[in-house]
RNA sequence: GGUUCGGUAGCUCAGCUGGAUAGAGCAUCAGCCUUCUAAGCUGAGGGUCAUUGGUUCGAAUCCAAUCCGAAUCACCA
């Protein structure tokens, strides 16, 4: 338990014995006391005199004399400034957190509570390259799943690959009409993007038919729905779906060179999943709903024969299920798929990483599974997160102003390999380690720079900025990590003693925030929000170079100083990691 | 038009379950490398927390209205 809980708890004891009166922990706030003041922890105290009806002054005198009374150990001494009640928490509690905990690498993290989720994220397409919007899916994805095993979850992670429709069928028509049998490999290509290019290529045709109708005198609308590359691909999808042999190879064919094209580069960002769905394989599922829901009367017919669900009276509108030729929708599939995922993994919590765009359709889907009474229903979540947008605006593919995913990332290893050379100070590593250690601070920039904001909002993504590796980002929290690593390379360890001297500032601040990393954690988990760790480690990483410009470790006053400072660098740099890891990011040893 | 979300320093963002003089980073300016990695540290300037009203001992935070911006309201996925 957290220090500001222990401090409430005895509190609201406290209170009681003083006053005969049951609070709780709604009833006054603990905060952090401001650094401008003498104090660890301060309980305001407004919100009690109406209670009480007594003034701040008396209530504050009570109280922190009872609670040093009670606690010696813990509280040594109150001051009493206007309204608030500072509480100094002894030296002793502090040393206590250090001593046992400064070398515990799971230091943080919360016991099993026997909970399964699954987290769904990137939800690729298979006919274009993952881009800047994937990115802050995946490393936000990854990451709520890392934070959510820490708060003593099961996790699964899971993906669901969109991989077939009529927009897969387009890149397939522009390879058969254009590519001459061009593969990947005899164009040097990566999959994705070679895939990509043909489903480029399929609308800059597309576009060229629709305009020479139109100038035959067709009507746009008309045109676009009769350009021949159009039917063309229609019938290529009706021929999928009847399973035609040599549409199936083209397609097995070109998804392939898709998912190696998808899969280095989610070797080389980090992403993984434990279990992959293909909407190949799910998109005819949830018809069985359908019925049920038919027979139930939440659904209805419509004389054509489609299937549709009311939710007017949920604020919603009316939704289509079932097309009148019998096929099933985007929603149809999803509450199949929903299903199967609970049955299949017993979870008790699904969570949907997608962005906000589709908030009206997860409030849909949500509330179909409701009416239908279906179990899992209430714990199906939507992690909504916001747009990522350029300083320009948005990312438009038909401007060519997307931010292709791989590029970003050679751009950013790139920018590390200079820093670091110009920086010379890991001359004499290998070619093997300094590639590694250039992927660790480029992707480790990156993934902070994307999940150092709150998800649910829109962020804008400024390429100058995210390659600045000073101040709040990833590679100066890596530096942090790398300062405390040489040092303690450099200095032996002294043999253990008690710790006994008196905190100075400093020391005591980072204990503090050291003492606080359990929370984080839980916070994060409940919010399901990383931007929380990347604030906590930043901070973190900031106190302690404070620190050590202020202290010296290998000079310090006394041997147990030493051991004091290098236990804090220790804990610090462990803290450090845990942090940055449930953000997916690496730290190096040396940079 | 309906629904949802947002508006805090020049820029990007914290803070929002009400609490002390609203905080970071970037950018700008001024300092700090014969001692543990300067990707660092210290300091300065920079604010009508969109606007108006309300609730309260106390409002960036809660409520209402207004203004501005975004997403969405597909027999696309």
């Amino acid at each position: 338990m957290s220090i500001s809980c222990i401090l409430q708890k005895s509190a609201i004891t406290s209170l009681h014995q003083l006053y005969g009166l049951e609070f709780s922990e709604k009833d006054f706030q603990i905060n952090q006391t401001k650094p401008e003041f003498e104090g660890d922890y301060s309980i305001v105290l407004f919100s009690l005199v109406k209670q009480l009806k007594l003034s701040p002054e008396a209530i504050g005198q009570d109280l922190g004399t009872s609670l040093v009374k009670n606690h010696p150990e813990l509280f040594v001494s109150f001051q009493l400034i206007k309204g608030f009640l500072n509480i100094t928490i002894s030296d002793a509690y502090w040393l206590e957190l250090l001593t046992k905990q400064y070398n515990d690498i799971c230091y943080g993290k919360q016991p099993m509570n026997d909970k399964k989720v699954m987290v769904e994220y990137s939800s690729p397409n298979t006919n274009k390259p993952l881009h800047l919007g994937h990115l802050r899916n995946n490393f936000l994805g990854w990451s709520v799943a890392e934070i959510l095993k820490a708060n003593g979850y099961e996790v699964f992670k899971s993906c669901i690959v969109n991989d077939r429709g009529i927009h897969i069928c387009k890149s397939m028509i522009a390879w058969q009409r254009y590519a001459d049998g061009a593969t990947p490999a005899s164009t040097h290509t990566k999959g994705d993007h070679f895939v990509g290019d043909y489903y480029v290529k399929f609308n800059d045709a597309y576009k060229a038919e629709v305009a020479g109708l139109v100038e035959k005198g067709m009507p746009e609308a008309e045109a676009e729905k009769n350009a021949p590359i159009m039917l063309h691909t229609q019938r290529m999808l009706l021929d999928w779906e009847a399973g035609k042999p040599e549409v199936m190879e083209l397609w097995k064919k070109m998804n392939g060179w898709v998912y190696e094209g998808f899969d280095s580069t989610y070797k080389k960002i980090g992403s993984d999943f434990d279990k992959t769905y293909y909407e190949s394989d799910t998109y005819l599922l949830g018809k069985d709903i359908v019925n049920e829901g038919l027979s139930k009367k939440i659904f209805y017919s419509k004389p054509d024969g489609s299937v549709w669900i009311d939710l007017t009276a949920e604020g919603l509108d009316e939704k289509l299920l079932l097309r009148k030729d019998g096929t099933s929708v985007y929603m149809t599939q999803d509450i199949g798929l929903a299903k199967q995922k609970y049955e299949q993994y017993k979870i008790d919590q699904s969570i949907y990483v997608i962005g906000d765009e589709q908030n009206h359709h997860m409030k849909v889907l949500k509330s179909i599974a409701q009416k239908l009474g279906l179990p899992y229903a209430d714990d199906i979540y939507h992690l909504s997160y916001g747009m990522v947008e350029l300083p320009t605006g948005k990312m438009k593919s038909r401007e060519g102003t997307v931010v292709d995913a791989d590029d970003l990332v050679s751009e950013m290893i790139a920018t590390a390999r200079e820093h670091t050379e110009a920086l010379g100070k890991v001359k004499d590593l290998d070619e093997a380690a300094l590639t590694l250690l250039y992927e660790t601070i480029a992707i480790g920039a990156m993934k902070f720079y994307l999940l150092r904001v709150d998800p649910k909002k829109k962020m804008v993504f400024n390429p100058v900025e995210s390659i600045d590796f000073h101040g709040f980002t990833g590679p100066f929290v890596q530096y942090t990590y790398v300062r405390i690593k040489s040092i303690l390379r450099k200095q032996p360890m002294p043999e253990t003693q008690p710790l006994e001297a008196a905190l100075l500032p400093l020391e005591k601040d980072l204990l503090v925030q050291l003492e606080q990393f359990p929370a984080m954690i839980i916070q994060a988990g409940k919010e399901l929000n990383p931007s929380v760790l990347a604030n906590y480690v930043f901070h973190l990483a900031k106190t302690f170079n404070g620190f050590l410009a202020e202290h010296s470790i290998a000079n310090a006053e006394s041997l147990e100083k030493k051991q004091l400072r290098l236990w804090l660098a220790v804990m610090t740099g462990n803290v450090l990691q845990s942090g940055l890891q449930l953000m997916g990011i690496g730290v190096p040893e040396r940079m």
